[in-house]
DNA sequence: AGTCCCCCCATTTTT
DNA sequence: TGGGGGGACT
């Protein structure tokens, strides 16, 4: 067969990592080495040239994008749908296993996956329940404790207090948190994992069903599995099974939520006899780049070792700019992007990466302030939204009149005159009567335990529900969803609120009647078409599975802010990262064990692998911190990338006449930041006087009216309702305003 | 039921 | 410094 569609276009190494045998493998795949191309590449390799069928393959992933991405190349590479390949994230994988097999595995047919917003809330109810005071016992930490113990694949029962009280109140809130789950029906995502893998345990006929099934089995990220994922890998690779590896561990960032780099450094220990090879071309970074990261991450110990290196371009220095504190940061940076543009080179080439999501308000303000158009990723994902929650609460209601999350959220919202002492009775009578909240607002109402007024309500919110499902069985998934958002009282609910705000929970209910219409589910295994209930029932799986990216609008050329944790896999041709000072990166919170303090150096690696042609490091002397200032010393990190790749830089155009001040040694070139430039900043508004409902002029967003208004001097700033454009805060300062 | 105020807290995030 | 949560008050 002729396979050179498939290694054409590879190196030596890649071809190698290809081509290699059936059996246990490590491909060591340094950042921009191609490590997606190969995982691709090989499987495409094994399904042609090694005989396994796409239905022998198993591949997993760590995000459903990277699923998504690595099925689509695949079945571009090989030119053919590969349907009976399972490609899906740890805890997708789980959901299937666990979907087709409930029985086998202990639960309800139809349980419900409890995301981390509703697992916070049954463990604040669970809290309630013991009486326990959560001033004490936190339900975030408990929340903590438990996932961290799933993560490591220990239940309850395993558990020993050792007669430490901490441990014991712990295990005893793991328990009835368990036993509440249990009751409920209910999944969370570290359940997913242990449940699945205990499947295996429990179902030896199961295990050999699927162990015979998935000979092939590829893991990408490996340097982030955790310890139940990894047993849960173990376990199905078996004895005879194949299981390739791709990762680099100078990645690992993720211990902190259970990861074990461990994992990828005894992986050729651990999955004996295993062929481990290095990718260490990069075709993505300048070697100036390179060397500069190579050199960092030689700090660390006990690494599997890797060297990056590229028969590219040298490239630019890399630039190291001293703020004197964080205003000075956000505004050179501010300044340096307007230059890559004035270069003619688009804003959505830079990347700003900070430590910690504190660090970006100093930024978007300074950006707003230039008019310098930004993104933030991070914050709130699509199905987080309130609004969002919201109408997915009713449609699981729909779905599930026992879902007790749903039925707390929705009840009352919007308002409909069924206050908390109502649901305080509903809860009562739930607990005493071991039923779900519906069962036993149901039974309140037959039996007349509520008051007229609220008794009327409840039978009307539960007629409602009953009016949807009536409807949702009948429609398409979509219309349904837009039938929901309406009969329920949301829109108008959203309608009557106003503002910028409320337009935008609206547009996103819109959205979300958009996303019920392009879902399409899987194949049932019987090859039916799924009724429109169960349809809703795999497109609420999917909603608490997937976050689902809220990116794509929004076409302005942007520069793009995030946190160098949420940069891993994305590369741009300049890179910034703001903030590298001793205490913000490293972290103070990382900073007192030698493995904290390895996993920081790691995150700086990735933020200096993330950069193709260009890097920008910044620090400031002095750093506002929690209302404080703080005089800072500059991040180590800095100190390990040898001195002759950087160059310390200034503001553009500025003269140094710079002003001696300690610390800097006198033989070095560069000056201290001019006072009177700093002064600029400081600098008074030009005395445009506004009245709130004035009509002003904007050079960017046309006329509109003034609405708002706060702070003085410098900071103030006004709210404008622009015509067609919509609500924005803009700095009196800086926003050419007009009155009209 | 909604609003205000005070107190506490403050890395990183996916599923 | 600022945001969120909880309690108290209207």
């Amino acid at each position: 067969m002729d396979v050179s569609h498939i290694l054409n276009s590879l190196n030596d190494a890649q071809r190698q990592a290809v081509t290699a045998d059936p059996g246990n493998l490590l491909v060591l795949a340094g950042a921009g080495s191609g490590k997606t191309r190969v995982l691709v590449h090989r499987i495409a390799w094994l399904i042609e040239m090694t005989g396994a069928a796409p239905g022998n393959l198993l591949a997993v992933t760590f995000t459903n994008k990277a699923a998504n991405e690595m099925r689509s190349r695949i079945e571009e590479l090989l030119e053919r749908p590969i349907g009976g390949m399972w490609v899906g994230t740890f805890h997708g994988l789980a959901h299937r296993l666990l979907r087709a097999h409930w029985q086998e595995a202990g639960l309800p047919e139809k349980f419900q996956i409890l995301d981390a917003d509703d697992q916070l809330r049954l463990i604040k109810r669970t809290l309630q329940a013991l009486d326990l005071d959560e001033n004490k016992w936190p339900a975030k930490q408990c929340q903590w404790y438990i996932n961290q113990q799933k993560d490591e694949g220990l239940r309850a029962d395993h558990l020993e207090h050792y007669g430490q009280d901490y441990q014991r109140t712990m295990i005893g809130v793991y328990k009835a948190y368990e036993g509440a789950c249990e009751r409920g029906g209910l999944v969370d995502f570290g359940e997913l994992l242990l449940r699945s893998h205990e499947l295996w345990l429990k179902q030896p006929g199961l295990l050999a069903y699927y162990q015979q099934r998935f000979t092939e089995i590829l893991v990408d990220e490996f340097q982030d599995t955790n310890a139940i994922q990894y047993a849960w890998l173990r376990v199905l690779a078996g004895t005879r099974n194949h299981v390739t590896a791709v990762g680099d561990d100078d990645q690992s960032i993720y211990g902190w939520r259970g990861a074990r780099i461990e994992n990828i450094q005894q992986f050729t220990r651990d999955f004996h006899p295993a062929t481990l090879i290095r990718l260490e071309q990069n075709y993505r970074s300048t070697s100036t780049i390179l060397k500069a990261a190579n050199h960092l991450i030689a700090n660390n110990s006990g690494r599997l070792g890797k060297e990056l290196w590229t028969d590219g371009m040298e490239g630019e220095p890399i630039a190291v700019y001293a703020a004197f504190n964080e205003q000075d940061e956000a505004r050179f940076i501010c300044d340096q992007i307007q230059q890559w543009a004035k270069r003619g080179r688009r804003r959505e080439e830079i990347v700003v990466l900070y430590r910690s999501n504190a660090q970006s308000r100093e930024l978007e303000e300074a950006l707003l302030r230039t008019e310098v158009p930004y993104r933030i990723y991070g914050g709130f994902r699509f199905y987080e939204r309130l609004e969002i929650r919201n109408a997915v609460g009713y449609l699981r209601l729909i779905a599930s009149r026992d879902d007790d999350a749903a039925f707390e959220r929705v009840i009352n919202t919007p308002v409909r005159g069924i206050g908390n002492v109502t649901l305080e009775l509903i809860r009562n009578l739930a607990r005493s009567e071991g039923c779900s909240l519906w069962q036993a607002a149901r039974q309140a109402v037959t039996r007349g335990q509520l008051p007229g007024r609220a008794a009327q309500n409840v039978q009307d919110f539960m007629r409602l529900i009953d009016l949807l499902e009536e409807y949702a069985a009948t429609h398409e998934l979509h219309l349904s969803a837009d039938y929901v958002i309406r009969q329920s009282g949301l829109i108008q609910h959203h309608e009557k609120e106003g503002g910028e705000k409320a337009r935008s929970r609206l547009e996103n209910l819109e959205e979300l009647v958009n996303a019920a219409g392009a879902f399409v589910p899987d194949a049932t295994p019987d090859g039916e078409k799924p009724t429109p209930l169960e349809t809703l029932g795999a497109f609420l799986d999917r909603a608490a599975l997937d976050a689902g990216d809220t990116q794509a609008d929004d076409y302005e050329d942007a520069v793009q802010l995030m946190t160098l944790h949420s940069a891993k896999g994305l590369e741009y041709p300049f890179v910034i990262i703001a903030g590298l000072e001793e205490g913000l990166f490293p972290h103070k919170m990382s900073a007192d064990s030698l493995s904290g303090l390895e996993e920081e150096r790691r995150l700086c690696y990735v933020g200096l692998t993330r950069a193709r042609e260009k890097l920008l490091l910044c620090h400031a002397e002095s750093r506002r911190l929690h209302g404080e200032e703080h005089l800072t010393r500059p991040s180590r990190f800095l100190k390990e990338i040898p001195a002759e790749l950087r160059q310390e830089v200034r503001m553009k155009g500025q003269v140094s006449r710079s002003f001696a001040v300690g610390e800097r040694g006198a033989g070095e070139s560069w000056g201290r930041r001019d006072v009177s430039t700093r002064a600029d900043l400081a600098q008074e508004p030009q005395g445009l006087s506004l009245s709130l409902g004035q009509r002003v002029r904007h050079p960017t967003f046309g006329e509109g009216v003034v609405l708002n208004s706060e702070g003085r001097g410098s900071n103030a700033r006004v709210q404008i309702n622009f015509d067609g454009v919509g609500g924005k805060w803009l700095v009196m300062a800086y926003a050419k305003l007009e009155a009209i």
